[in-house]
Order: structure tokens, then sequence, then C-alpha cells
DNA sequence: TTAATATATTCATATATTCGAAAATGAGAG
DNA sequence: CTCTCATTTTCGAATATATGAATATATTAA
């Protein structure tokens, strides 16, 4: 494989969680580990549709499977491994805030 | 703070590090320790000015920070969990194109 | 000190991509 | 068949990206 490709489809998987909603998704599945689409979209407070469209996104990229019941089809994290990598980048996010934040307040002190 | 907008700013720190080209400057700071903007535009290949701004939406969001030395800056990854963070999503990634690639020789085999 | 050069950034613009809402379609239950 | 739930498609608005030109910053030479 070429290796501009690869950082292609690198950065194309990553876009997937780099979207609010679909990071909120994956972090109520994360605890709740399985859900369908009525139900996450009811704790979310947005519209069926949507979350069946981020939903979509996600499982073309194996971040969910699904599983049906009945008339429900339950969602699932494929690989546990995607939420631990968003929580270390969240950690270095709220790490950055909390340093622009002390910036900040040096900035008022002086 | 408002759990939507953690999840916005979550998703807009991700998403600088969800394009190719600045996966791949992580990736070659990742090696190199520290490069200038002209030694990143020729590695890759891409005008300068190019680098530049895609460097300065790094710096913006502390990924990378800078040191002048004379004419040049070069640029140095800030924290290195970050990738940490993007090698465990390549991981990921690869582990499900090869899945992708297994089901579709299935396919062919049968 | 001024001029010339090297390096980096910013700006304006054109193109491309992404996002969410609504509508249309598909699939299973009763 | 008919209803419900889920998916797919379509479309306009908002964002992101790449490029060339203009500008800024620092070093060296005259």
């Amino acid at each position: 494989m070429e290796e501009k490709q690869l950082y292609k489809y690198h950065a194309e998987f990553c876009k997937v969680l780099a979207n609010p909603k679909r990071l909120e998704i994956m972090f109520l599945l994360g605890d709740k580990e399985e859900l369908c689409v009525e139900e996450i979209a009811e704790i979310m407070n947005i519209r069926v549709a949507n979350v069946s469209q981020h939903l979509s996104i996600m499982r073309k990229n194996r971040i969910v499977n699904t599983r049906r019941e009945g008339k429900n089809i339950f969602y699932r994290i494929t690989n546990p491994k995607v939420i631990e990598a968003c929580t270390t980048m969240r950690e270095v996010m709220i790490e950055n805030m909390k340093k622009d934040l002390s910036l900040l307040q040096d900035i008022q002190n002086n």
C-alpha cells in the first residue's frame, strides 16, 4: 500500500470519531454495552434519523456492530481500543485547556 | 462545563489529527524529534505555505510547539500521548481492513 | 545602516468536503 | 396488507483545503 494512501485511510477513520455526536454515541455504548437507535436518540435528545445516519457511518467503519432482535437493532462497540484512544485524546485536550486557562489567569493577575 | 460542549471541543481537537497531511506531519515529528517547515515540505513533497497552514492549526491546538533558531522555526510534538492515541486508532483500522479483506477472499473462494 | 536573501506566515480565492434535516425507501412484525 | 423501525438518498448550508500572492521576520552582505 502506498504511504500517502495509508494516511488518507487513517484520517478518514479518525474523522468518523472527530464528530461530537458520534463521540457521544461511542461513550454511551461504552457505558451501556448495547443500545438501539431509539434509546440513543432519547438519551441524546436528537432525532432518530440523525442517530441512524451517524450509526451507519460508524458501522461502515466497523466501529460499531449490530444485532437484530425483533424490531430493534442493537448496537455495540466492536473494539474497545477506539474508546481507549479517544479517552487519551480527551485527556491531552483537557491538559491543554488547563494550560490555556492558567495562562489566562496569569494575564489577569499581572 | 456543559456536557455537549465538551464533546464539541473533543471533536474539534480530534479533527486536527483527522487529516492525512497533519497525521503525516505528526508521525514525521514523532520520528525526527524536530523539523522546520521547509524540511517537512520537502519530505512530504508539498508547498511550504500549505505545511505552514497545517502547522498553525496544530500549534493553535498545542499539538506542536516551536523554537526559533536564526531564520528557522523548529517544530516539535508537545505531548507524545497524541501519537500513542493515533497509533492505536491506526492499529484498529488496520485490523478492520484485514477483516474486510478476508471477507472479500471468502466471497471469491465460494 | 541599508539592501538583498532566506524562511515562514497570512490573505484571498476557488474548489471540495462534510453536516444535518427532510423525504423516500426497505425490512420485519402482526 | 399495514404499521413501525431503520436505512438511504437528496439537497442546501457550513466548513475545510490548496494555491499563489503578499507580507513579515531574521540573517548576511555591502
